[in-house]
DNA sequence: CTAATTGCAAAAAGTTTGCAAGCGT
DNA sequence: ACGCTTGCAAACTTTTTGCAATTAG
């Protein structure tokens, strides 16, 4: 996975029950061209539906579940079943442009991945909150670990769960 | 989570559809105990399903689906049901004996977690090899972001993806 | 043209739940 | 005794699959 510049210190939360993200940046060119590009190596055609999911789940705060998408796919000018939702959701995470992500409720959350814009976890057990944070060491010593253990890595996931102060504090949240 | 003594470095190899691990070490008391303190102090009951099921975790490999202990109940002297089985993977999950950990398939793993012996995972994307490492610094690193980020760390999951040595130079596996 | 893809609906897989009976404390 | 637990089976949620019709290259 591409680093990114070194010192990227931002972090912002949401609850994973309806996450509130700030938006996501304008376009999504070279995340399309990134996928064209990955279905032509592999010999997959670039359908309506398709093109659909992948701008509509690059459009939103970048956090879905997988249900989510087929609804909000049926306000589109093409109709995208549940079935190739899920076998999109598939492929998209095949070339890193989708991760599964798991909160460690029940159900499981996508996120979209902007090329170049990586970030991890850190979930309170208790609220339920997710904060977003990016820490420039932490992928280089991944690199490392990877080189000793002979991984070529390509991504990672990392989720640290814990207390945040609120609930430290033994404030309801 | 209790951090190890530093320059631990040893590492397993697996696959996850049917991982082989060298064997746990003997007893499971301290973890046992663990249990039955976390029960009394929420105070709930020590059945005797629970106490099967947590000699059933640790005696195996500690590495077990939902379903496959559900089978191995039934060998068992007294009947546990999959309803019960579920449920006290739900109580072992929270009290840290028990972590879910998920290779990137759509099937779940659970792990035990032995007093003192956490790792973390790394896997080949393309044969399914789970390899288990642990890294001092990485563990030392976590803290730090956490402290900033204000989050009291109780435990964490990392899981790194990318092609192994075979898979790179297009060995099948 | 031809193989890949889609939608549909049924099926599978995985997990949860209500309830009456049973069991720790 | 009281209230937490259990087993059972049904219900639920989420994801997968077979197949005939459709479409991209």
């Amino acid at each position: 996975m591409k680093r990114l510049a070194a010192g990227r210190q931002e972090s912002t939360e949401h609850t994973p029950v309806r996450p509130r993200y700030k938006s996501a940046r304008g376009g999504f060119a070279r995340e399309r061209s990134r996928f064209v590009e990955f279905l032509e190596h592999k010999g997959l055609k670039l359908t309506r539906q398709r093109e659909l999911l992948v701008e509509e789940i690059f459009r939103g705060d970048g956090h879905f579940e997988a249900e989510e998408l087929v609804e909000r796919m049926k306000h589109r000018d093409a109709r995208v079943s549940r079935a190739t939702v899920y076998r999109t959701l598939e492929l998209l995470q095949e070339c890193l442009l989708v991760e599964k992500v798991n909160f460690g409720t029940s159900r499981s959350f996508y996120e979209h991945v902007q090329l170049g814009q990586h970030h991890d976890h850190m979930i309170c057990t208790r609220c339920g909150t997710v904060i977003e944070f990016f820490e420039d060491r932490l992928e280089a010593l991944q690199e490392e670990i990877c080189r000793k253990h002979g991984l070529e890595l390509t991504h990672h996931s990392m989720r640290l769960f814990g207390l945040c102060k609120q609930c430290r504090q033994g404030k309801a949240n």
